[in-house]
DNA sequence: AAAAAATGTTTGCGCATGCATGTAATATTT
DNA sequence: AAATATTACATGCATGCGCAAACATTTTTT
């Protein structure tokens, strides 16, 4: 067995996972989100009219239909109010629009601080340049 | 918010989740076994005796007590007969020595092929040397 | 136009996880 | 030596996940 390759990509693992581990928790105790809740409100903060169909959301945040689909219901209640609303797309009644709030607006970008904050402070210059280069 | 850090981590993340995915997959198929199986047996096969307390295993696999209590159980249960086995330290009888059989051995080394031909038929030179990079 | 196939979402189910707790064995204090 | 605290593992429980099936709404076929 090629040990070289192997322990390469067990140290990226052991890297992501340690990042993910520590963002998910500081996530949590802030917003008592997670990173899946985070990905899915950032993406329709980034989406034009701050909505998405629930099915094109399913690969930008990588979970199933399923998942996807009791992931909104979490959001829809949130102790502290709706982040996020169901909206029936008018276009196809089988499809809906997944619609940020202004409440979800204003944690998203708080958290996307937070997170900004996180990874400023654990990545080094070179870090980073690595990680630009690794996927390019 | 410094979109570049951002898109960088978010770019990890796929990248990582991608081949994660598609290594767990061809294990399933191939062995009906998962990623953590194979970590856990992977450690047992490098050590000394091919045997390792329960809590060491913890910082190396990456999971809980609880969760590698019963990873263990899985393994012991395995239909085709049982890969692991929990024997009693005797130094300490309140922990346990996981020790891997010769049946897990077998497949440990049929699992580490299909994972490096896994890993090298993915990754490019360039991905190979980033990787390298990134976590040294 | 009715029947069949396809599409988008939700729901039932089983599984793996972490947390909190239980239990047994060992170490420390008094 | 008895009482207390700590350690190592197992277990009950709640949660989130993916798969498969159900459901509702188009779209395609006949």
């Amino acid at each position: 067995m090629n040990n070289e390759l192997f322990s390469a990509w067990l140290n990226l693992t052991k890297y992501h996972d340690r990042l993910l581990k520590a963002m998910d928790c500081t996530l949590q105790e802030q917003f008592q989100l997670g990173i899946k809740e985070f990905y899915l409100m950032y993406y329709l903060a980034q989406s034009e009219q701050k909505k998405m169909k629930l099915s094109d959301l399913v690969p930008k945040v990588g979970l199933s239909h399923s998942a996807l689909s009791r992931l909104v219901t979490r959001l829809e209640q949130y102790r502290g109010g709706s982040l996020v609303e169901r909206q029936t797309y008018a276009n196809d009644k089988r499809s809906i629009d997944v619609f940020l709030m202004k409440k979800g607006e204003h944690y998203i970008h708080e958290m996307e601080m937070v997170i900004n904050d996180h990874l400023q402070s654990r990545l080094s210059e070179k870090d980073i340049q690595n990680i630009k280069r690794l996927v390019e």
